[in-house]
DNA sequence: CCCTATATAGTACAAAAGTACTAGATATAA
DNA sequence: TTATATCTAGTACTTTTGTACTATATAGGG
């Protein structure tokens, strides 16, 4: 590698990117930048354009979902990057990568591990958490699989349950039918093994 | 302070963890033991007991609220508690330190402020954040405001919303009628802008 | 080919949620 | 005292949610 790299550690907590930032001491030459919040990320990405990778907090203002990763992955084409979360559930590694990530990291990750993670990210290759393959089948193909898993339709609404989408919400978003958007529900309720949508909401925070 | 401090840092998040040792490491001679969980946490106060300071993620496996925060310092009353949490709003921030916490921090902080606070709870006194004071009277009374604030009751049901609990969850648990519940709930998504249970969840997690 | 799962959509119904009122008791601020 | 807000509880009503079915089309595994 040519030159210091640039990296741009996006997270809105204070200490997380300190560790984050000693963490990469460990690389050797290395330029850390800093974000909080979208907005700054953003700021980042065009005044002092091309990292060479930015870890992103899937957990902080502006970026709670894929899609606010999509959306950066997108506006920085040319920059590797890593989301590091708190969930490593299967469907949200999964929706991660399909926006567009080089890597996931689990916050639960020792730091080691996260490191040699990053390391493989730089070198050209994608890093896919083993969390992930621990569940074979069930994620790791965009066909829809004969396990009973949550379907990547179900995923998907899930996710819009948690964003606080009414059934009707949903339907239109989708262009789907009311109908078909409880058939959904009730199919992904009987998977979680709850009968409400809060609690449906609180699984995918506790848990998974 | 005679000998080495022991001070438990209970968190899931290997970084954080580390980021917080570190910091530590500031006050000089410490013994630094760390939990991923809350069966990790009630083992060490059972077989290690008397530590100095129990620095509380609010936001890992088996503590998730004031409550979990409640039965962790009744379990350990000679143990300074000091609540780290990502979601300082200030019904969060009384409900920790009714429960008895001698302080919160906010994952937001600088790491000069988490130490400065850490340090005055060593010292015997109880640190509340500034945030905590900018809502003047809204929180820091345990009397109910004139301002147009979430009251306490309202407060109390709004946890028990996030914890996926319906109307007559609620009702059985606190004694009262459903019609008062609902009464509550109303008067709730009417303070947040909201018109469903699922977007006052939603409130809860991301800015407040 | 058969079985299974998904995705779609429909009907029908019960339960829950949400809103809009009234109303009494209580406490607080002006 | 008056006004305001909370907490309680009630009635009445609409909307939403959730379940239980049927049904068609598609795709994959055995």
């Amino acid at each position: 590698m040519i030159g210091a790299m640039n990296i741009l550690i996006a997270d809105d907590h204070a200490l997380f990117r300190d560790g984050m930032s000693l963490l990469l001491q460990a690389l050797g030459q290395v330029h850390v930048a800093e974000a909080r919040n979208r907005r700054e990320i953003e700021a980042h990405l065009k005044h002092q354009d091309l990292f060479d990778l930015l870890l992103l907090d899937l957990d902080m203002p502006g970026i709670t979902n894929a899609d606010g990763v999509k959306r950066i992955c997108e506006s920085a084409p040319q920059t590797a990057v890593v989301v590091i979360s708190g969930n490593d559930a299967g469907y949200v590694v999964k929706a991660c990568l399909d926006a567009g990530a080089m890597g996931f990291i689990s916050k639960s990750s020792a730091g080691k591990v996260m490191l040699a993670a990053i390391q493989m990210v730089l070198a050209g290759e994608r890093y896919v958490p083993s969390i992930y393959f621990d569940n074979s089948s069930e994620y790791s193909s965009d066909a829809a699989s004969t396990a009973s898993s949550i379907s990547p339709r179900q995923q998907q609404i899930w996710q819009m349950l948690i964003d606080g989408k009414s059934n009707k919400e949903i339907a239109i978003a989708l262009g789907l039918t009311d109908s078909t958007v409880k058939q959904h529900v009730s199919a992904l309720f009987r998977k979680l093994g709850v009968n409400s949508r809060t609690q449906a909401i609180q699984k995918a925070r506790t848990n998974s």
